[in-house]
DNA sequence: GATGAATGAGAGTTCATTCAT
DNA sequence: TATGAATGAACTCTCATTCAT
């Protein structure tokens, strides 16, 4: 297990053997518990290099967070092309989170879960990917309306409403699918997509379930 | 700070207010970060004392998981009322779900967040109560068709995903609707409501979104 | 386990039991391992009344020692006719020694290894025994040379010595038929007398073996 | 009090320091009364570099055992030599062994007592040593026997139990010796020597005690 | 005569972090 | 560029001991 120890090699690469060890640990383990040496032993290096490189544990846990989230909100706009009509753009980008978040699920624990659970430090550098994700699926709300010629016919606070709720149900999902032997990446797909855009659907033909009007 | 300084109280009040303490500094902390000594300052007693009550750190995560489920669950029990139609059902025990978990915000983080990044027995532990709630809606699903006089038709599995989306969903809008002033949980509930309703209302209908064939 | 839970007993009774614990729980476990709440749950009494009976854990071990050093002694010299021959005086006091501390192995765990492990105090508790046992062997080999109608040949320091030797090897032995499954305490008795008398034998029929005189 | 503090030693050097400081602290206070605390200062370095060399208290101990083990059977068969006759080559031993236990009393200590006192895993660790003696003396034993044109005639069992004897003796001697003003150790170990002999030439010149037939 | 409730003090162990080279 | 040597601080857990009844 571990790199194999090679000496002398230029700080660029270091750097990221030591964060693929760090994701990985950090993902299987926790923020808290995660060791150091367990990272420096995975990634084939002294302990002191790693502080050299990356300064401190809560340094090198945000390092994994932004290169993650990078990684991540980079997959999904490759996955999708803009030129396609609104559904299947929202598919695309599905797939492509779904098919990264399974082939990366330590990436993903240290994001979803490790992340949020440390501290609002952490917790403020993933926000700033989810916002990301959030932007885009209410930019395919509002070009799916206009693909119909319509108005979505929900104020706009409603729509960013829904689109939270589609996201987060995105981000359980992928935990969730990661979890589950025998679910793939393209399964869980379907399944949102199925959910999210036959809700969206219904609701902007305008079947809108009405809450009823008692108080408690 | 902690609650007052109390001397000579039957063991059963002493263990309900270390299960207090512990579930905040849990909930806000997670299990690594959280300390016993910080946890029995907050009770209000020795560390000893919450030894020789709780066992082991571990034995009082488990204790602190279990009565945040049972509580969580009976909450959504008791929120509804089975001589209501479906919806009103589901939307009853979506509101009962959202006033307990804003409520106790350290006993949903416990459930939620924590006891699922440690370890497969905190895990499990959850996972019994989940599986209640996801019971729950089955059955609602279930009502509905049968009211609609129809076969729900959907398989266990995609039942599970569905629920793992809408609990994401659910704590998305909740965390969006604390963070965005002028929107109310019940408005956030509804949001949701909504969207769960009317994807599943589709899905049942079998006006199922279809996948594009191709392969990438 | 442990004896049985019966209310208001006289002082003296509960003494005894808890004494009877304690010198099991000291004798396999060791004094610093063993535990006042195991004492007291065995001894069937909570742990305060330990400490109202006697005093400290210190006190305790001291009781037990106290008390098993004199039933030793007194078994020895209960063993013992004196108006028989040496040799027989010494079998039968060997005999009655490797008997008591055969059924009493945690008295003798006690005495030979636990108490001599931990401090001046407890180890000059069992001094006192010791020096008994070892004034009774040191009569005894005088006496055989008495009826031997010679001189024992020794001077009055080498059969101080012999004595001494006799006693260690004998506390040795017990500890190892106690220890060593299949060796009966008749065996080890006559083991000892076997190479104690025909070692002594020997040496007061003058034939002594000589060191040799070279200095190193 | 404790080593000189110097700093930047070779890993071989502060372990060797840290068994010293060991040894001594396990021989005078008891494995259990030991800390790890005192241990550390002792050997002039701070507890992390303890557990970091030796893992844990236990195999600490474990090591301790060894090196005294090691020590002392290394001791004896440095001291005699092989071509002389057998009563020379035991007297040789005893020497070695009484210079080589009093010279390292908390070693003696440690493999004697506190090894014996505690668990079966350290006791076993003393059983080999323990092994590695009595072939010796065993041997010794045949060479005399076969030197006399004789069969020894001692059944295994009846081996262990005179090998145990004659350490009891052995300490018993020593421990007088050293209170005794006026006897050095060298008489003591003649006075066992002189003991040991006769006991053992008179048994294999067949002339056995014989215990009395009655029963009690 | 007897105990449920409670704790100060200290144990073994681990970890993020640094120094000297 | 890279590391073997070293530690302060904190953690979980245990124990002998006492108080109030």
């Amino acid at each position: 297990m571990g790199a194999v120890k090679t000496k002398r090699m230029p700080r660029a690469v270091r750097e990221q053997q030591m964060l693929d060890a760090a994701v990985r640990i950090f993902g299987q383990r926790g923020y808290m518990a995660a060791s150091m040496d367990e990272i420096a032993e995975l990634a084939g290096v002294s302990k002191p290099l790693v502080y050299l490189y990356l300064n401190s544990k809560e340094d090198l846990f945000t390092a994994c967070i932004r290169r993650e989230a990078t990684a991540l909100t980079a997959a999904v706009r490759a996955g999708v092309r803009q030129e396609l009509p609104a559904d299947r753009q929202l598919w695309e980008g599905l797939r492509a989170f779904f098919a990264h978040t399974a082939e990366h699920p330590d990436g993903w624990s240290v994001l979803h879960l490790q992340a949020r659970t440390h501290g609002e430090t952490f917790a403020a550098e993933v926000a700033a990917m989810r916002a990301e994700l959030v932007t885009f699926v209410t930019r395919l709300v509002v070009v799916a309306a206009r693909e119909a010629h319509r108005d979505p016919g929900l104020p706009e606070r409603e729509v960013a409403g829904l689109a939270e709720a589609l996201v987060g149900a995105a981000e359980s999902l992928a935990a969730w699918a990661n979890a589950t032997p025998g679910v793939t990446a393209r399964q869980a797909a379907a399944t949102l997509m199925n959910f999210a855009w036959s809700g969206l659907g219904t609701l902007m033909s305008g079947r809108v379930w009405a809450p009823p009007g008692e108080e408690t």
